[in-house]
DNA sequence: TATTGTTATACTCTATAACTATA
DNA sequence: TATAGTTATAGAGTATAACAATA
């Protein structure tokens, strides 16, 4: 039982996965800048902008945060004016998160230096590994957060295309 | 530009690590039992026993955690008699890190119960795409921190032999 | 002088519980 | 009574700097 037979050494998942997010917040990190909370903040911020779950607790489970800590993301948030809190009418417990112009734009800008520092921390797949990669690993997490794959993760057919 | 055109909603490589990550720690942080330090201690018990790297410092590179840090995790498993540290007879400076025999028996029932954590985390992908998630996140982790290739990262090639 | 490991300190992220306002 | 959000507190995890021992 060699050392390259088994369950060993570099191949474990936990491992890897650790390996890639460090490398992803580090090059994320130097993109985003003073962007309050870093990459925590720029993911409720593209949340808040694309997707359908605005309320703040529908954003913390869609994004794995305790709902303590998205009171204080998104009140550092608001007071960088990039979001903003409304009251649902239909239910005034609840808060709507909308992005301010500025928020919609700020967003824009930053999701360009992202996705390219993302390549960066794939940087050593060819673009066909990388697509697959990002497909597999999209769909292993919206099956997880059971995502209704129909919505936002129509983007693992997109990444299909991008890699034929 | 609709939801699932552009770089958006949950095509996003920080959300999808961050989401499998948290599974993982889930699913293996109850293998793992009382295990010190979690997730983090089966990775240095792991390292111990199959790497080449022994020293607290190289340890503490090769998984990504602060040397200082390294320090408390090794006491602690130090205490629990599954690890123990060693003078370095040519460098007295270092202290070489050698797994006990309880530690070498606990980690191989471990691994095989971490193991079967890590499919119920993929457990969305059937067996062929969870061995091409493997490799790439192997591939791209072992870049990454810069292993060589030959040694213990030619477990790549056993991930790809189990897919055909 | 540089490196390994240790210790002390502080900062971030996270988890828990108590509180409010609404339903 | 139950839920959304807030606040306070404590606990992990991590990073920084100062220190001792060795090279």
């Amino acid at each position: 039982m060699s050392a390259a037979a088994g369950s060993v050494g570099h191949d474990e998942l936990g491992w890897c996965l650790g390996v890639v997010l460090r490398a992803y917040t580090d090059e994320v990190g130097a993109v985003l800048g003073d962007l309050p909370h870093g990459h925590r903040g720029f993911q409720v911020l593209a949340t808040v902008v694309h997707g359908d779950q605005r309320s703040q607790l529908a954003l913390a489970g869609m994004l794995g945060i305790d709902r303590t800590v998205m009171t204080y993301l998104i009140d550092d948030l608001v007071t960088a004016d990039l979001v903003a809190r409304q009251v649902d009418p239909a239910d005034r417990r609840q808060r709507r998160i909308v992005a301010t112009g500025r928020g919609t734009a700020v967003l824009a800008e930053l999701e360009r230096g992202v996705r390219k520092a993302e390549d960066v921390a794939l940087g050593s797949l060819d673009p066909q590994d990388r697509a697959v990669l990002r497909r597999l690993l999209t769909s292993v997490a919206c099956s997880l957060r059971q995502v209704a794959p129909a919505d936002p993760c129509a983007v693992v057919e997109d990444a299909l295309t991008a890699t034929a």
